[in-house]
DNA sequence: CGCATCTTTTGGAACGTTCCAATACTCCTA
DNA sequence: TAGGAGTATTGGAACGTTCCAAAAGATGCG
């Protein structure tokens, strides 16, 4: 009994009907709840069923109704935290609509972005939450969005008029970097991130528009790009103190980079928050538990995932186009990396 | 012409054979990139395909075929890094297998495992990776094991019978409660994870051998349970640090416990490595960046991930039932948090 | 040219569901 | 008791592929 399962063909919805004595319509009705269908009756199907160990064939089910009940989520980077959280929020979101999320991870390459879109269309997907791998084509995205519902999550890409969810870049990293400057800090960096991504274009300008209002220059050798990861902040941080004056204090581009130059000043042997005060960006759970506890832009990842799918539920439930945009808000949250509670180091 | 696409009823194999003057038939052999078409008829195709914008229909496909290509992997904690890597691996593995990864994350529900599994089946998953969720009942594996190839990922469950890929948990636990030994440490504690769990009970069973090999005891009161969580590890400890003499070490059940504890003695206003050595288990990413640097029990999740995909793969295509078990090295990486190198904190 | 052989191509029958229009029951009312 | 109005049930035709057995073309040989 135990491998039978395994071999023979499967059972079928005609199996149970006859099994149940009615017809593979009235067992149709019965699995998609239909009030049609007489309680007596619903039971023997519903018995049958477990009897024969029916498993629902959703495949068979999406031909006919030319629509699967999957979405796909395609994440640049699943090992940076806080797109894992943006990712777990928007199954949360999906967990009861109906739908299946679909999960791949570029690693921000295009070429695999591509595969993993189109092996999502293959399955019938109805619809995608993007977010989109570094360099990725306009074009692309919009012959995309012209075929089915599509949100851009966390990375906004300009020529496109797709659904977005983002935060609120610009004025989040301002307000981090105008915290720095009452801080008392003239001379800041921002490191981090690549010049074509979007998202580092409305970080740097936030930063410097915080910089001009305070009547500070923003000098093209105090920003620093390299890869949004861990290694890239280190290396981009490690590049920045050995100029010959270092600056008193860092934007960072976003949490894991702002790790990365941690690490970097204390390999120098400087501290963290008295040497050079560092701020980033994204709030993600490590920022919270890195010592000195990281001061930075609180975006809250998960809600949102949980808007992106939202959003694309509504269009995919629309069925017309039906176009959104969602900028959350970005929150500065004061920890110990900028010295500003420097002194107790023991509260949160 | 942009939304065409999405309105009209889609191209099909038909279409596109109509389109380039074959059958349907000689169609699908392009598609499957058989040898028996003529080159010349197979560009012909080719061509017809990309003009009218063919999608492949996965769906029709794996209906006919009886089995769909798709496997399901199904994770019970993806905030966890030491996850998020182990399913950045199977996803590597999976990449050119022809196989899609279908990804859930159980957040240590069984209920929603339950859930998730079945939607797996629906879809005609051909296998399955299963991180169980706390609490996985052995008949309910059993009776899936029977039904389709799984690998069961990091946690065993005693009773069943199914391929099998863990880190050697007794050896590692072991292995780092001799160091905390070797340091000169005598009063050493196991803090972190639930007792019915498997892995607790295998890292637990580690310690307990070392220290009995050393001629120490191991008091009940000084294995503290939690949840494997930063929280978790975060109370266990306040807890610990409560009881009258505070033990000198502390063995942690994996790096987000042991992160959550460090927090924990920080907030008393002690020093992790001075007063009282720390060690993880697992060497995520994070375990390196937070400061002292953990010393832990490296078991490269990215690794373990592939080795369950290629044994799930060899399981899917081998058809018959062939049982095999991984269990990988687990070594100790010593860094800050013991003390072992305090003087020099520049050290990685 | 007839026939065998090899290479290409093909129509039809599945696969397991949903949807539609049609039928069969039940009950009520005139 | 015929007829109508519900209420419950049903058969067949799709959906877009793959697979199979068979046919059609090409090539070579005696």
């Amino acid at each position: 009994m135990a491998r039978a399962g395994r071999k023979s063909r499967a059972v079928t919805i005609l199996d149970i009907a006859k099994s149940a004595g009615v017809s593979k319509s009235t067992v149709s009705l019965v699995l998609k709840r239909s009030p049609l269908v007489r309680e007596e009756t619903r039971q023997r199907v519903a018995g049958a069923m477990d009897a024969l160990g029916y498993v629902y064939n959703r495949g068979a089910a999406s031909l006919r109704r030319a629509r699967a009940d999957i979405v796909g989520m395609v994440i640049n980077d699943l090992s940076n935290p806080f797109f894992a959280e943006l990712a777990i929020g928007i199954e949360r979101a999906l967990q009861n609509s109906g739908f299946v999320p679909f999960i791949a991870n570029t690693a921000e390459s295009v070429v695999r972005q591509a595969e993993v879109v189109r092996s999502m269309r293959e399955h019938g997907a109805a619809g995608l939450i993007l977010c989109p791998a570094l360099d990725t084509d306009v074009a692309e995205i919009s012959r995309l969005e012209a075929r089915l519902p599509i949100v851009l999550a966390i990375r906004r890409i300009i020529g496109t008029r797709a659904s977005l969810v983002v935060s609120d870049n610009l004025a989040g990293a301002a307000r981090a970097t105008e915290h720095l400057i009452e801080l008392g800090h003239r001379d800041i960096a921002f490191v981090g991130g690549v010049g074509r991504m979007v998202v580092f274009q409305d970080r740097v300008a936030g930063f410097a528009r915080a910089m001009e209002q305070a009547r500070l220059v923003v000098e093209p050798a105090r920003i620093i790009e390299s890869m949004p990861t861990k290694d890239g902040g280190f290396d981009a941080m490690k590049r920045l103190l050995s100029s010959e004056r270092r600056p008193t204090a860092v934007v960072c581009f976003n949490d894991v980079v702002a790790i990365g130059a941690m690490l970097a000043i204390a390999r120098q042997g400087l501290t963290v928050g008295r040497d050079v005060a560092i701020v980033g960006f994204d709030d993600t759970a490590e920022a919270r538990h890195v010592s000195p506890a990281l001061t930075t832009v609180s975006v809250d990842a998960g809600s949102l995932g949980e808007r992106a799918a939202q959003m694309l539920l509504r269009q995919i439930n629309e069925g017309e186009r039906r176009l959104e945009s969602y900028v959350g808000e970005a929150r500065l949250v004061v920890r110990e990396s900028c010295g500003a509670t420097f002194k107790r180091r023991i509260a949160s």
